[in-house]
This record gives C-alpha cells, structure tokens and sequence, in this order.
DNA sequence: GTGAAAGCGCTAACAA
DNA sequence: TTGTTAGCGCTTTCAC
C-alpha cells in the first residue's frame, strides 16, 4: 500500500496523470524505492553504485525496498547520463565459416564476463556504411569489426567519431585503427615447410578473398618460403572463402596435367570443400595423391572425415587481445592504434602425406 | 560560425561549461542542428521520424543543417522516452551446433530489415537468470530465447514485466509463453516410416538432451509410428546434444550383440558424430551395414563425406513466424501466447540404404 | 554520508 | 505546420 500510494502521487509535473491506466504497466523508478525506503533518489543512485559512498545500512534499506518493488535500474537512462552504454557492437560478415561462430560464442562470453553486451550485426559490404551509422546511434561504447570486406575508411570514420574500433582478424589499409589478426604470413610459411619438408613439389594455392588481408598475407608467407626452399611457381585459384567457390577452384587446379601433389588452402572451411572435392569427385586420395592444409583450426577439422592438418588460430587470445585493446581504449579514450599479431601453430591431423602426428 | 556560436551558449543551465575542454568532443546535438537551422527543436525531431508531419521546406533546412554538422539522432535519449529501443535480445545456449549460427543470421538479417537490431546473449542454464534480468535493464523490446535449458519460468517472468518472449525450438511447459517449434513429432515419424519402410528392423535413437522438448517429441513420433508398424523396441542412448556425446552414446550403441541395424539422431550435428564413429572406429560402413538419419539439414549434412539423410527444419519460416509474433506482441502489447508449428520434410541423401534420392 | 537541484538528448502534448 | 513546455529515469555536482 506504501508502494501505491507512493506511485499515484508520483507525477510532479502540472498534468499528473493520476495512475494512467493508459499504457499499461509503468516501470518501478528509482524515485519509487527511494520513497519506499525513505531516503533520498541519490541515495539509491549511490547504493547501485559498486564504488559508490553509501552507509551499510542505507543500502540494506535501498535494497530491502527494491526487492519489494521489484526494481531494477534503467540502463538506457543510465547510458543517457555518463555516456557509457556497456554495449559492444560487432559486425560479421558471415557465419557460415564455423570458425566465426566460435569466435562469436567466445566474445559474447568474454564480455558478458566484464559487463558488457553485444550488439550483432552481419552485413557484407553494401549495407555496411548505413550499419555503422546505426550503431553510432546506439551510442556504443565499441566496433568489432570481423567483417573481411568492410572499408577501412569506414572504421577510421568511426574512430574519428570517437568510438574505438578494432579490426578483427584483418589488418587496416589506414592508420589510426588498431587491428587484431593471426601472424598469416607465418602461418603461410608454415605450411610451405610442412608441404615441401615431406617431399611435395607441385604445391598450389587456394586464395581466399583476393582483396584480403588475410588471404594475401597467408599467401605471400606461403610463396615466399616456397622460393626460399626452390620452388619458384605453384599454382593458385581463388575460392573467395566460399564453400562451393573452394570446390570450383579445386575442379580448376586439377583440370589440366601436372596436377598438384598438396594444396594449401587459405582457410578450413574451403580445405573440406577441397577435400571433399578431391575424394568424392575427382575420385583422388587424400593425403595419398594429394595433401591438403588449411587455416583456422575450426572444430570441423578434427572430425574423422577430415583429419585435417592445418594453421591454427589461437581464438582465445585474439579475442581476449581484442576486447583489452577496445577496453583500454574505452577506459582512456586514447586512440592508440595498435597492431598486435598473434603467433599461430601447426596442428597436425592427417592429411598431409608424410607428416608425423 | 552559426554553429560554433550555437555550441558555446547550448548550456542553459546556472553553471554553465563554456566550451568545457575536459571531456574531449561532445555530442551534436538535435538542439544545435535546430539553431543552424533556425527552427524548434522539435522540428527536427520530426523531420528525423518518418510519419511526422512536416513542411518539405522544414525537413530539407533540417537535413542540410544535419549534415554540415554531421549530425545523428541518438538512439538511447529516444528510447527513454519512447519506451521502445528496436532491440531485440537472443539468447543462445552454444553455437557449436551448426543450426545455430544459420538461425542467428538469419535472425539479424530479419530484424535489421525492420530496424530492429540484435543483443545476442550465449549461456547455458547456470547465469541465465542474472541474464534476463540485465536484459530488462536494457529495456529490450523483445527476447528470443533459443536456449533449450533454460527454464520455461524464467521466460513467464519476463513476459509478465511486459517483454515480449518467444521461445524458438523449444516449446513451453508453462502458459503465457508463445514459442515456435518444429513438428518435431512429425518428423519422428518420417523418420521412422524411412527406415522401416526400406526393411530396417533394429533401429535406436540418440537422443539430445533429455529434459528438452524437442528430443522429447522426436523420439515420441519416432516411438509411436515403430509401434504402429510393428516395432515395438528400440535401443537408445543419449548424446546430450553434444559431438562427444553422441560418439560415446553410439558406442554404447553398438557394443552388445544384435546392434542395431538404423540409427535415428536427434540433430544433424550428432548424427555427423555418429557417423564418423561407426565409420573411422567402428568400422562400420553407412549405410551398407547401418543407415543414419538426422534432423535440422544443417549445411555439414550436404557435404560429400556425410551426405547425411535428415529431417529439414524450415529456418527462414522459422524464423520468419518468430519475429512475426515479436513485432505483434511489440505492437500490440497483446500477451497473445501462440504455439507455432512449422512442418518438416525428409531430405533424401544418401545415408539410408534403399532410400530412392 | 546525504539531499536538492540540474540536466543527459530526445519526443509528445498542447496551444497557436 | 510549428514552437513551447514538460518530462523519460537516471547520475552528478554542490552544499551541508
């Protein structure tokens, strides 16, 4: 009845509306528990406040009232005030890769661990500028961007707006944005070593997006340590990270003579297609006739089918890398523009001929 | 210098900041655009709301205004005072099963198409509760609670403080609720009929989690129509809705005489699982010496080492009917409390032995 | 440690 | 069609 009561004489302004019965229930404010508690709207302000300077028993009693009115507090009104939404955006362009997926899971999850909430976004190229747009509307406090072909100009507009934003597993063409990827190029060398260490002399290459920093970067590693170990030429077609564009271009690399003897492709998903591509219709044995390596170290890779050998990329630490730099960034508000570069490994499965588990 | 001179003198308050270097930018604001402008404040709010009445004079004075100062509305200050944010949470217990990550795009896309945008939340059973209670602070419009786990009670709750819910995939124990399934008894029973009806006699069923609805009546359609042609036993196992799971759950399966000779899975993603054990451990070839059949058609059931014959779940109507009721529940305020079932169909591959593709 | 007052940026009556 | 006014629910000086 306290509680009632304290709601019907709730409007201050010149035309109450005296219980507006209208719209249906109204939200419990902290003005409500206040009332009910007998202190101050600060006071309840200061006792939901982790370091807030309260006495215990003050906030025993705020508590005691919020429980009874099943208060909780308005971020939204929250956010209007300190201009801190606890929202991280993050924009994927597809999650048909299964390595995305995990990554997602586990930046939900990291930040959830630090209070923060993730806003999810997925958009190729064309609606991207009207997206971001969107999102700086919702005034949140950080950009992922795991998009592959988002303009970089775009993030360093966003930057500029003063919204931190990190590059996710993609390297920035301008400066001022920081970015967070695996070392592709090592990992591209890795997987000449791996090939050509076990006898492979016909290595080829199954690009990604040509426009990529990743697929080019794995790429250039990939032929650089290739030339280093004497193979001067290999033969290369891109799958554009799709699946069925992966099956195209193994089709392509084994259409005319002098077929490859292994394929290192730009990332696992498209290596399955290629594997698939290879078993069930070019009717080849892998890694017998042909070996194959991809990148990603998604979970796919491990199944039985596959057995795939390949790069991995350490999610746990690129995700963890990402979300420090943008709370650091949204601590300081400093621009930073940092690059970091995290190590990858040889995880050795199966298909590569030769290779020793 | 209209502009500079509007900043300087916005504080109308006693202590005013002038210029206040401290914090870095501020925000533009609806109220400077107005003075570049030359009109009220609530000039431009409605030029920036569709259905507002406006002079097309007004709202290009606006716009230009807008743009010169680069100006955006802010989301967060609307919804306080709207009471409606445009975001809608999701809640997802794992999105290591492939169906998964296809619905959560498929979600995105369909909200944004509504300018509605996502929270996506990822937890299994345990911190669920403090969950939904940081979605309400957000004052999300709706919830979309995929999560199979988590308790029907929790979602009443949600429901009654007035936020829309829609269970996905999962039916409700309790009223109120409104939730979007498949017929998942129904294909239980394709399921059955494909197998005994291509002379398999010993069938088994892996099951998914057992306190979840949609292994429940999958294997309840699965059960009734074996009776109903004359089967009355069947060997099963669980497999908890993981790959580990249903690896060891097919092992149990198929350690004592008489295995079985067809096996019925509760997801594509375990029968993936299955596949791989009776194949690369057990030895066993599918479907010579036993048939598989999944449910969901996730997109790794189409790949040439599986071809895996499966039950389809319709996502895009799926999902269609579930933001369908999110929108009219929004709209409406109406608790409404529909049950929708969306209905299967079997993909014939090649995982069943005697099945005509 | 606490309360009063001001105001975050916006929209929604109301009056003109 | 437009401007004026009063808040949405919260945090934050400032004074005590």
């Amino acid at each position: 009845m306290a509680s009632a009561g304290g709601r019907a004489a709730k409007r201050t302004g010149g035309r109450a509306v005296e219980g507006a019965p209208g719209r249906g229930r109204e939200a419990v404010t902290s003005l409500d528990v206040a009332r009910l508690a007998g202190v101050s709207q600060s006071a309840v302000s200061r006792a939901f406040t982790p370091g807030a300077s309260v006495a215990e028993a003050t906030r025993e009693r705020v508590f005691d009232a919020a429980g009874r009115l099943g208060y909780r507090p308005n971020a939204i009104a929250r956010t209007l005030i300190t201009r801190r939404s606890r929202i991280v955006a993050m924009v994927v362009s597809y999650l048909e890769n299964p390595f995305y997926p995990a990554i997602v899971e586990l930046m939900s999850q990291r930040l959830q661990r630090d209070g923060y909430h993730l806003l999810l976004f997925t958009s190729d190229t064309e609606a991207a500028d009207a997206l971001l747009l969107q999102l700086m509307q919702y005034q949140v406090d950080g950009i992922v961007l795991v998009s592959a072909t988002l303009s970089s100009a775009l993030a360093r507009d966003c930057q500029r707006a003063g919204v931190p934003v990190v590059l996710f597993n993609r390297i920035a063409t301008v400066g001022e944005v920081s970015s967070v990827a695996s070392d592709n190029r090592e990992g591209g060398r890795i997987a000449a070593r791996a090939l050509v260490g076990t006898g492979h002399r016909r290595p080829a290459f199954v690009a990604g997006l040509e426009n990529t920093s990743t697929s080019r970067d794995r790429e250039a590693g990939f032929r650089e340590e290739l030339a280093r170990l004497g193979i001067r030429r290999y033969r290369r077609a891109a799958g554009n990270y799709s699946f069925d564009g992966a099956r195209r271009a193994a089709r392509r690399l084994f259409a005319s003579g002098a077929p490859p003897d292994a394929v290192f492709v730009a990332n696992d998903h498209m290596a399955i297609a290629v594997m698939d591509t290879l078993r069930h219709e070019l009717g080849l044995r892998v890694p017998e006739d042909v070996s194959v390596i991809g990148f990603d170290d998604a979970p796919q890779a491990a199944w039985d089918s596959y057995r795939l050998t390949t790069i991995e990329q350490a999610a746990g630490p690129m995700v963890e890398a990402t979300v420090a730099m943008l709370l650091e960034q949204i601590a300081d508000g400093a621009p930073a523009a940092r690059r970091v570069e995290v190590p990858v490994r040889l995880v050795v499965r199966d298909s590569v001929r030769g290779l020793a588990g």
